[in-house]
DNA sequence: CGTACGATCTGCT
DNA sequence: GCAGATCGTACGA
């Protein structure tokens, strides 16, 4: 069910981008436990992708975790207000990541409602990058944890998203990247889509039969 | 040491 | 649709 630091450590951070659709990230902060199905990712392509931290072998404080084996958290504040979550990926040295952008919420709705200071469900309550680590109960004290502990974690439930739903396009907010900010390495699916093939795989587990694997 | 600038979100128009 | 919030990081002097 826990997504092994091997599915981490592969050397293609845009599969694996796109693989992330699809699988449940869970936390447990502050002795409280949520979810979300992941719905946006985006790739950064380690030394030679204009748009990564690690551009041209940048290695700084803020950065080092990118450097260490896939599998772990990178966490850095953007604009001075938001928290962004990043899944480091590749072996050691070659500083690829995933950045988490979206989630539909799965497990402890209560407390994600209330992490966000909403009243009601509505679709785009964690869709974009800040929405995501507030949900969630991210902050930068999680930064560098393994995603292989109890605290951070990715799991594989058999939600199966069909190819054709997965939108993808260019990164946002990127532009500095020049030519690089054009590469199709966002991906994404609708939240009320998503929802929608929810529906099916709720419905399939009342009817005693397991989601897809 | 000083300054510029974000892998963004919200509320108001 | 747009401006304002807000602060750590990076980088040059």
């Amino acid at each position: 069910m826990k997504l092994d630091l091997s599915y981490y450590q592969k050397n293609d951070v845009v599969s694996l981008a796109k693989d992330l659709i699809g699988k449940v990230i869970c936390t447990y902060i502050n002795e409280q436990f949520t979810s979300g199905i992941i719905i946006e990712t985006e790739a950064y392509a380690g030394t030679t992708d204009r748009a990564c931290h690690a551009y041209n072998g940048k290695r700084t404080l803020r950065n080092e975790v990118m450097y260490h084996d896939g599998g772990k958290a990178y966490i850095y504040l953007c604009y001075g207000i938001h928290y962004l979550f990043n899944v480091v990926t590749n072996i050691a040295g070659i500083p690829e990541a995933v950045l988490i952008r979206g989630i539909y919420p799965l497990e402890g709705l209560e407390v994600i409602l209330k992490r966000r200071n909403i009243e009601n469900f509505h679709f785009h309550l964690a869709f974009g990058p800040g929405k995501v680590t507030q949900a969630l109960g991210i902050t930068i004290l999680q930064n560098g944890i393994d995603l292989s502990q109890n605290t951070i974690w990715i799991e594989n439930r058999g939600f199966f998203i069909p190819s054709e739903v997965i939108q993808v396009g260019q990164r946002i907010g990127v532009a500095y990247a020049k030519e690089d900010a054009f590469l199709p390495y966002r991906f994404w699916v609708e939240p009320k889509i998503c929802s929608e093939y929810l529906k099916n795989c709720y419905k399939s587990i009342i009817g005693g039969k397991k989601a897809n694997e």
